[in-house]
DNA sequence: TCACGGATTCGT
DNA sequence: CGAATCCGTGAT
């Protein structure tokens, strides 16, 4: 018997929750269940309370306004793969891939409940390279689950650590938070 | 092959 | 406010 500290259905989030645009699926994030199994078996849930939207090779602030490279690749999948990458040589960052192939777009994991700071999490889920291109549908070690109740109070606001890019994309509020007041 | 700088965090 | 710490990216 696993005692749980987050309700969760079990069921596990499916592709077609993530082949949508990246507007759509990084507000509704919020609130979903997010699960790790590490290397010991041990399994840990946590809640989604604040994402940000990376949006196509036009959005400046996104990775892919590069084009294809190596590390963007997996961005022009379909939606449902995880794009890990390391920032400041210290931090894996975790992102979900969202929409149709081809149209390259992450949803950026901003915090979890009792976890704040995207580098805090990827540090305690000990995330690494070998988590680029996994696949959340499949995945024995992170996936996604239904809430038993699902929070849908959110606020929005700008993007964080995005200052380079110019005023049309550093002032969308693509960073959405779960309200947890409000929520109750 | 080289230099640059970043979707951050922590300590001073 | 600056250091930590590394590698993807674009230029040479």
């Amino acid at each position: 018997m696993t005692k749980l500290s987050i309700e969760t259905t079990g069921i596990r989030l499916r592709r077609n929750f993530f082949t949508r645009d990246v507007l759509e699926v990084a507000p509704d994030l919020l609130g979903k269940v997010l699960v790790r199994q590490f290397e010991d078996g041990s399994i840990s849930r946590w809640l989604i309370t604040e994402t940000e939207a990376y949006k196509g090779e036009e959005d400046k602030a996104c990775h892919a306004n590069k084009g294809r490279t190596p590390r963007t690749e997996v961005m022009y999948r379909e939606g449902g793969y995880i794009y890990v990458y390391l920032i400041y040589g210290m931090y894996w960052l975790l992102n979900i891939v969202t929409g149709e192939t081809d149209h390259p777009q992450a949803a950026l994991i901003r915090g979890l409940s009792k976890i704040t700071g995207p580098g805090r999490v990827g540090k305690q889920l000990k995330l690494n390279k070998s988590f680029y291109e996994e696949d959340l549908i499949t995945s024995n070690r992170l996936w996604l689950e239904a809430p038993i109740v699902n929070l849908r109070k959110y606020t929005s606001s700008v993007r964080i650590g995005i200052n380079y890019a110019p005023d049309e994309w550093r002032l969308k509020r693509w960073r959405f938070s779960l309200n947890m007041s409000e929520n109750k």
